[in-house]
DNA sequence: GTCTATACCCGGATAGAC
DNA sequence: GTCTATCCGGGTATAGAC
């Protein structure tokens, strides 16, 4: 792979300044969507103009594209030490509860990109596939651990593990007062062992 | 209130034209998302010109709204006679899955709608409420009678219920292959009593 | 009621000067 | 690299004729 130092030279100036745009551009993108943000706004926030900032994208599509990735392995990486799929969600769900335009971003992003056609389309069909993938080994682990019901495949309580947490998301974006992280936790709750034989060890407790 | 009768003379025509319209323009926010149509598009439909339409809806955004509330009317009429909450949306989610278009419609419109400033907030916020308020009653009914979990309350699993659904959808229309109908009766499941002893009637059995 | 025409706004992308 | 200027396409809403 290529080298990681820094770049020095006449280089150093233009990954400065792509950087700084793909910030602004998340911030942008977060307050008023995809198609709420316009090239012109970006521009105006890293101080340039519309031109400039596709020197640096070709395009609007790519840079939006190049956002999603970056946040996307952001999330991914702040997430890190999981110890059960289900405090993974909960820590994830929590997190987001202090970014709303950041989720904003994401679950309108996600159900545009539902047509195939959307330029993010692969991005998150992709997006679900592994995260649904991930969950399902973490619950399937649980299970053999006797903390997840056997009762119910871990594929569908994945499934339905990610439904609750996105179909809570739209909730709390358009009433605050719902609590998502109380919510995931009791879906949590429900995916134990009908009765709390096995256990003293809830999937998500700390 | 108003005669119920159908109009006579001169209003007939106009009232029917109005009609026609809005099927028209269901279909085509259906099809492309709110931003991705155009009143052109709806026109078309019908046959006249862009402006022929905004005689009888004086603007976009109107005939939007007027779009999503007769679809709302149409649909919780529709799933009319319920027995159980879980029967209940459990019927929506598989008549949902007969129509794609309109599933996107009011995912990416609700989502969209998360922005207090959208047209369409206040119509999307008073839904969620009523709906989760709809929910909580039959849930405790339900749980009165034995058939629903006790140890959660009507008002967190009303919550759930909901956020499955509409995480479900989302899923569906990224890959087809997720069966949201089968999903949802699993919640179901979920919801009934931990140890199957006052049942033998499942919240969503038929 | 319905049309055509048009005014007006906004967006993205491109060309070319500096 | 960065700008200005411009092209081109799209949208909504309005004016005014028929």
């Amino acid at each position: 792979m290529p080298s990681s130092r820094k770049p020095r030279g006449p280089y150093r100036k233009g990954l400065e300044r792509r950087e700084q745009i793909l910030r602004a551009a998340l911030e942008v993108f977060a307050e008023h969507g995809d198609r709420g943000s316009s090239l012109k706004e970006i521009a105006d926030r890293v101080e340039m103009s519309q031109a400039g900032v596709l020197h640096y994208f070709g395009s609007r599509e790519e840079l939006l594209l190049a956002v999603l990735e970056a946040r996307d392995a952001l999330d991914t990486a702040s997430v890190g030490d999981i110890h059960s799929p289900g405090e993974g969600m909960t820590r994830t769900v929590a997190h987001n509860a202090q970014q709303p335009g950041l989720v904003s971003l994401f679950v309108t992003l996600s159900s545009a990109a539902t047509d195939p056609a959307h330029p993010a389309h692969a991005f998150f069909a992709h997006r679900y596939d592994d995260l649904a993938r991930t969950l399902t080994e973490g619950l399937t682990t649980g299970r053999d651990q006797g903390v997840v019901r056997s009762d119910i495949s871990p594929e569908k309580l994945a499934r339905l593990l990610l439904a609750v947490s996105d179909g809570l998301q739209l909730q709390w974006l358009m009433n605050p007062d719902v609590d998502m992280t109380d919510l995931v936790e009791t879906f949590n709750l429900m995916c134990r062992p009908p009765d709390g034989t096995t256990d003293g060890q809830a999937p998500a407790a700390p």
